[in-house]
DNA sequence: GAATGAAAATGATCTGCGTCAATGTTGGTT
DNA sequence: AACCAACATTGACGCAGATCATTTTCATTC
């Protein structure tokens, strides 16, 4: 797969409070090419697809992307921080969906019904680069490398929400927190950040509703996982101490280690 | 939505004992091509399609189109019966991810890894139409309807996996089938068919495997629900008797009626 | 650094559904 | 037509995790 391939792969933050602060670097610069772009474009192709990308002002905590009920104009990709995608029902209950981290992309899902059926928002100061999807479908056109990518997210994103598929039917509270926290873990590994130790950008709440969980097991989980010697958690502040036993208790086949 | 179109979609049973039986109508004959192609490719365009699509011999109940660590080369539309899609883990236990009807495509999992990671078989007697995947890739590179139509499908799989997160995520076993019966209403009917009788192709060990239930939770719900005349179950044949009622208790807007 | 509200943790209790066990039904095979 | 195996139904019981209630911790803001 692509995105394991061994070119690296730098995140680079920025500083919000400096207004000059490059939140406007270019794709042929950005750290995470390598995850949202396909391995094989020319430095011209690229270059068409970074004139496409629009670059707005980082959100802050809790802004939203887009609403339910929003006309679909463009995708997105995660540059820093990190983004809930959710729906509320009838009811004004809230159902988170997923959560993307930089290099992903999200809103993927509106562009069959042309309107945006789920909200996302910011779960920190976030930066995203939007693609108008006319565009996609246009340069999607011309390039071929950029189609085949194309499929292939779409690919992988079916895939991964088959696999929440079968943690919600059929798995216990502490195999879905162990399998999302190896989750998180290798997607922050693979942004070479550490895999070990990291800080969840999302609310107990969230984790809870993402998972099917009440917040109070999820608390359970955590403290349980932590009298075991699996984790050390201070808050948001997580650092797997064993990852092998993480797996075990997942059963999730250990994919690194 | 193109396929809620006023185009009408007839479903062409054909007989399998009947060697010279037509199960090798093209696209432009096929009454579902309102479903599975898009709205407006010329007649040429079709025919390209159409020229690239293999078209084996229908399969049998329980006949597999591939196995979990297949190599990937193609997608797949079902022509008439159903199939199921699904994967089994370390443990030997089987994970029913979704069933596919008449018009549907399915296989798209399996682009990003070019290998299946689940299985497909059939439910009962069932004609499939085989892409090449590399067909596709050229086909939607040339004709630009193609590709925007593949990117709705898959969009619309996404989405179609989100509900299904929601509802294994949030919802009690009533709801879980209330929903899926309802769903299955809703595709019967868009492929002019019943949506208050009809035949469920799958056991009921699948659909509680499907929905995260117990088989006995199945049969009690269907129970309970013929108890309050609801439904009518016999066997496989299920009659909705109170679609308002049984969208209630699903939770679920009504969407016809 | 005190005050306030939100988020997290912990304990007690309740319940929907899974599990186990037994029986009934169906459809495919000889 | 009779047989068998897979499928479906029904009942009894127990438990994982929801819910409710309370306390503790954390993050803001004044």
């Amino acid at each position: 797969m692509f995105w394991l391939s061994n070119r690296p792969i730098f995140v680079h933050p920025f500083d919000m409070s400096d207004p000059k602060s490059k939140f406007t670097v270019s794709c042929q610069e950005c750290g995470l090419n390598a995850l949202c772009l396909p391995y094989s474009l020319t430095l011209e192709e690229i270059d068409q697809v970074d004139q496409t990308v629009k670059r707005n002002k980082p959100l802050h905590r809790s802004e939203s992307v887009y609403q339910s009920g929003d006309r679909f104009t463009s995708i997105y990709a995660v540059r820093s921080g990190a983004i809930k995608a959710y729906s509320i029902d009838e009811e004004g209950e809230e159902h988170v969906i997923g959560f993307y981290l930089p290099g992903e992309i999200f809103g993927l899902d509106a562009i069959d019904a042309q309107s945006h059926l789920s909200a996302a928002k910011a779960l920190e100061t976030t930066a995203i680069c939007e693609i108008p999807y006319e565009q996609v479908g246009h340069l999607s056109g011309k390039i071929h490398n950029l189609q085949a990518h194309m499929y292939r997210l779409f690919s992988r994103e079916i895939r991964a929400d088959q696999q929440i598929q079968i943690l919600l039917g059929k798995k216990t509270a502490e195999e879905r927190i162990g399998a999302f926290l190896l989750n998180l873990s290798q997607r922050y590994s693979q942004r070479r950040l550490s895999a070990t130790k990291f800080r969840l950008p999302m609310a107990r709440t969230d984790i809870g509703n993402y998972l099917g969980l009440a917040v109070e097991t999820v608390s359970r989980v955590f403290t349980r996982l932590q009298k075991h010697h699996v984790l050390k958690v201070d808050g948001k502040e997580i650092e797997i101490l064993n990852h092998k036993k993480l797996c075990e208790l997942s059963h999730n086949e250990c994919p690194l280690l």
